[in-house]
Parts: C-alpha cells; sequence; structure tokens
DNA sequence: GACTCGTGGTG
DNA sequence: TCACCAAGAGT
C-alpha cells in the first residue's frame, strides 16, 4: 500500500480522480467537454456564485444565480444596477450585506478596474465582501492558483483524514495547515471543488459514507471510528427570543406604506414593513395614530442570533400622509412580496390567510 | 477572539 | 419541534 502522509500528491490524484468521475453539474462549471474545448471559466460568474455560496447551500443558490446572470451578465451590467433593484432580487437568500457588498465589488471592478477581477489571492482580498474564503476560491477555481481553500467541508474532511479533535474555530489554523499541503500544483481549481464536492456528498456532517470515499485508506478518523463526531466544535449561546410589532398600511388606491431599512445592521438595505423595536418586552409604534386592526396570527421568525416573534397590525393610510424618513409609498403594481426578506414576507403572508 | 448577520433543509 | 448545518465576511 502506498504510504499517504509521505505522498500528499497520491492523496490529491486520487480525489482528482474521483471528482473526475463524480463532479456535479453546477450552472457556474465549465463541464469538462467545454473545458477540453478550451473554454475558462469566467471570473464574474464564479465570483458571483462564491459570494452566493457563503454559508448557503447549492440548492438555494441555483435559481438565484441563474436570474442574477440573466439580468445582469457582465460586471459591468451588474456596476450599472440600481441598488434597489440589487437587493430586491437578492430578497429571501439572506446575509443581505452580501449584497451590498457584492454592488460596492461590481463598482469597483467595473470603474476602477477596466471591468477586469484581479487573478491573485492579493488583488481579489482587497475587494469588499471577498475573504480569505472566496479569495482563495476565485483565484484557484477561475485563474487555477494553487491557492488553498478553506470553507466548512474542508474543515471537516481535514478534521476527520487527521483525526483532528482539538475544537473550531481555535483548530482552524491547523486544518488550514492539512489542507494546503495536500494543494496540487497541477489542477489546483479542480482540486479545490473536488474537497469541497466530497465534504458536501461523501463526508457529510452526519453518517459519513465512509465505505466509499476515495480517501477512505488514509483517514484517520475512519480507522479510530471517530469520523462522525468531527469536527469538534465550541458550543453555541442559546437563542433569546425577541418580541415586535409590524404595521400594514395601504390607501385608497392599494399603494402600501414601506420603510427601506438602513444600510447597517439587521436586514440592512432591504425593504420592509415599518415597525417597532424588537426585545423582550416590546411597545408600540405604529407610523400614524389610527384604529390598526390585530390579524389574529402572529409570525414566527428565527435569525442567525434570536427567535423573534411578530404582531402584525393594519389600518388604512390617511390621504397626504407626510412620509417620514426612510418611508416610502410602494405603488400598487410595483409591489412583490418577493421583493421582501423572509420575515417581512411572512408578515405580509397573514394578510391573506 | 467574540459578535453580528438569514434562510431553508434535515435528522 | 428544534438544534444543527451550509462553498464566511465584517467589525
Amino acid at each position: 500500500m502506498r504510504d499517504h502522509a509521505v505522498y500528499p500528491e497520491i492523496l490529491s490524484q486520487d480525489l482528482l480522480e474521483w471528482y473526475d468521475r463524480h463532479a456535479r453539474q453546477m450552472p457556474w462549471r465549465v463541464g469538462p467537454e467545454a473545458r477540453a474545448a478550451g473554454v475558462r471559466p469566467d471570473p464574474y460568474r464564479i465570483w458571483l456564485s462564491e459570494v452566493m455560496l457563503q454559508q448557503t447551500t447549492v440548492a438555494a443558490v441555483k435559481d438565484y444565480f441563474e436570474r442574477f446572470t440573466r439580468r445582469w451578465p457582465t460586471v459591468s451590467d451588474l456596476a450599472a444596477a440600481a441598488d434597489a433593484d440589487v437587493m430586491a432580487e437578492w430578497a429571501g437568500l439572506g446575509y443581505y450585506a452580501r449584497a451590498r457588498n457584492l454592488l460596492k465589488c461590481a463598482r469597483v471592478v467595473a470603474d476602477d478596474l477596466s471591468g477586469v477581477f484581479p487573478d491573485t489571492y492579493e488583488g481579489l482580498i482587497a475587494l469588499p465582501g471577498i475573504g480569505p474564503y472566496t479569495a482563495a476560491a476565485i483565484s484557484a477555481i477561475a485563474f487555477d492558483r494553487p491557492e488553498t481553500v478553506l470553507d466548512g467541508n474542508v474543515e471537516r474532511v481535514m478534521a476527520r483524514l487527521h483525526d483532528e479533535h482539538a475544537p473550531l474555530p481555535g483548530v482552524k489554523p491547523v486544518l488550514k495547515d492539512h489542507a494546503a499541503h495536500l494543494t496540487p500544483a497541477l489542477r489546483p481549481g479542480d482540486y479545490a471543488q473536488a474537497v469541497m464536492d466530497l465534504g458536501a456528498t461523501i463526508c457529510t456532517p452526519k453518517s459519513p459514507a465512509c465505505g466509499i470515499c476515495p480517501w477512505r485508506t488514509p483517514c484517520r478518523a475512519r480507522l479510530n471510528g471517530t469520523a462522525a463526531e468531527l469536527p469538534k466544535k465550541t458550543p453555541k449561546k442559546p437563542k433569546p427570543t425577541r418580541h415586535g410589532f409590524v404595521y400594514i398600511a395601504r390607501n385608497h388606491e392599494g399603494d402600501w406604506l414601506m420603510e427601506r431599512r438602513p444600510d447597517k445592521g439587521l436586514l440592512g438595505g432591504m425593504l420592509g414593513w415599518p415597525g417597532s423595536d424588537w426585545n423582550e418586552a416590546p411597545t408600540e409604534a405604529p407610523p400614524f395614530e389610527a384604529n390598526w386592526q390585530d390579524l389574529g396570527a402572529e409570525v414566527r421568525h428565527t435569525f442567525t442570533h434570536f427567535h423573534l416573534i411578530l404582531q402584525v397590525r393594519m389600518a388604512e393610510l390617511p390621504a397626504g400622509f407626510n412620509l417620514s424618513d426612510g418611508q416610502e409609498i410602494i405603488k400598487r403594481h410595483d409591489f412583490r412580496p418577493s421583493d421582501l426578506p423572509t420575515v417581512m414576507r411572512k408578515a405580509f403572508d397573514l394578510l391573506h390567510r
């Protein structure tokens, strides 16, 4: 048997051979036949997909990616888009700072870099919304540079391959070091995608399919029977529950009173309903005095670090209402629930149940 | 290093 | 039902 610990390039080759047989088709990937014909990945599409894939599943991203690239085929098209259009198109995908930084980045590339993405890690990580993972992923996948990607998949695969029991995030540098030693000089872009595919399909968080894993022989955790319990993570804080009110108002023409949320903070830059703060004991904060009707049902929604229970109130918007800061009237025919972040769309959904 | 920042799928 | 999880970044 070959000694994998001494010859990491043998592991890389084994994984690339597995990848050539099992690579999944994705809208942003260049298939083997196109690749053979000389087609290179489009940096714009790789960048867009990688930003969308941050903490987000491939299944959730696919439709958004298709809509974005159909509407804005190049980075210059995206750079010229209106902020509100981009935020509306991103609605429902979550982590809205990604959309704001996406637009910032597109404008830097279009305005300052002649519409050409940097092809190095250093050039890429200087851009808004591109951190250590995404800079490595773009330079590897789009430009075939030997950078090492370290995402949740790679962390899990490396923790198991080397049977590392120290908890994340502390052990991250060690896992990164393991991953770096395996990154091959040949086909580093395919290799990066291969490790992540391995983590997503074989070396899964629960009940990994070790029996069919291309690295089943060298894997130390499989040898020790600890694969399913790795990687260890430091325990998270429990989520508190917060409460609040939102107020949905329409005028005689059926137009809606809404609010553009400030760029910083939760749901930043997104459209939503006027409402109260969200905390343990909310106080009503209607945008105008009226006989607000209780919808008799509540919105339950869970964010990253708290649960939310919203009471939804409804009233008619008086004629001649003066908009205050951040408020907008959305014309009846311009209103689309799909432009709203999910928690706000849930409140809207209560209107017709 | 510790927080903040969404959403939908899954066991 | 509910905690965990997903191709993390910014502060």
